[in-house]
DNA sequence: CGGCGGTTCAAACGAACGTTTGAATGCTAG
DNA sequence: CTAGCATTCAAACGTTCGTTTGAACCGCCG
């Protein structure tokens, strides 16, 4: 509890994690084993069940540490919105939302680009306990940002509302994950794949056109 | 190579490919021992190897047995429309693309829904054979809808009409493996989830309003 | 200086993994 | 009827899995 204490008391802790994201990212919860995991953040094969109990507990550590602060975030900037001017543009809504997920795609020395794609992954893993874990970390994140997306947009039925805030996700989700893909597409190089701001905007564009998007008549008629 | 022969030969490969289906859906590749398979497939443990030879051939099996239609019903819904007129518009070649797909979500019967959700989470697999696989099956439909897009899009920058296209087909796979998400957003009953004409029509809306936004002006100077 | 909590370590636990084997089975062709 | 072939089967292969154990190590407080 002195001075050696306050540094490496976590230092193994934050290794595991570190090699943790990268390595779910790369072959899922089940395909990383904890020799593999322990070996790439050089400790110990003990170290993670006496950190944290178990695979299982790791790999919720995993998604707090980083998702618990990136959902502060977002709600910070919508409250940032919403005690500025009165009527917000859906754009600014969306880039409340995806801007700081964005931004950590960025950071690929803090680890924050594994995350990302980890996360990204995870949203379409059907694993129960680790869907309700994120079902549970996201859900006041998803009712702010419904509330506000309602209040912008009035006269949308709310079914569509859900369905177009499925689809705006969807599209985050893919592109924190696969951000590589687009070579498949392009079939060249990356060069600006990770500004930020510059992905924020074209982001942005591209979901605040689909969220606005006039009703089609079959939808209005089943709404 | 008889009567008896035409049926039952591949009925053995056809339930432990539906299996694969289903519990590669469900826990992924690596996550999916072949004891759980031939379990619920109800054949014996050696028939996968002796069938296919090995677990990585039968994922591969899986997905041709699926994609390569549907790839090829793609293909031939974009030749229908360019056979017909001349000027097309996006949003009829976006539903050329995701139509096929779609319908087969509807199709809870013939395995085609666990099919569809096994893609969508594929395309966020970042294992190395996998996206070889994926990328080589997909390609020649990739180049074959970027053409048409660009032909449909002449005054669309190349690099920002690559984004695009990606942002489009991130929110397809997500669709198509997170259907259920619906719920988190909305946080009630699921009616018409698997409507697949409704659902192409929202989709539709969507992408076509996203693909043809306003180019901003941070991307139109990185253009 | 002695020992005490927090941490690391090598070693081992039983269970489950993908794959292989060689004998049994059942239909087909001669 | 029988020889032959594709298929199925139970059993075992060696390896690796997540977790547990008990001893060793360390800097700090009494």
């Amino acid at each position: 509890m002195t001075l050696r204490a306050v540094k490496p008391q976590h230092e193994t802790r934050t290794r595991i994690l570190d090699a943790a994201e990268e390595l779910f990212m790369l072959h899922g919860f089940e395909g990383t084993s904890m020799r593999q995991l322990t070996s790439k953040a050089g400790v110990n094969l003990a170290a993670v069940n006496y950190h944290f109990g178990s695979k299982d507990a790791l790999i919720e550590a995993v998604f707090r540490r980083r998702l618990d602060p990136m959902n502060a975030a977002r709600l910070a900037a919508l409250d940032a919105l919403e005690s500025a001017g009165r009527p917000l543009a859906p754009e600014a809504i969306i880039r409340a939302f995806i801007g700081e997920s964005l931004r950590m795609v960025e950071d690929a020395k803090g680890g924050g680009r594994n995350f990302s794609r980890l996360l990204g992954r995870t949203y379409t893993e059907p694993a129960k306990p680790i869907r309700a874990l994120i079902g549970q970390l996201y859900a006041p994140v998803m009712a702010r940002f419904k509330a506000a997306l309602e209040q912008a947009l009035p006269q949308m039925p709310k079914e569509e509302l859900v369905w177009r805030m499925h689809f705006m996700f969807g599209t985050l989700s893919y592109t924190l994950a696969a951000t590589d893909t687009v070579q498949l597409i392009a079939g060249c190089k990356p060069e600006d794949r990770y500004d930020a701001r510059l992905l924020e905007d074209r982001l942005a564009a591209f979901l605040a056109a689909g969220l606005t998007a006039a009703l089609k008549n079959a939808v209005r008629k089943a709404a």
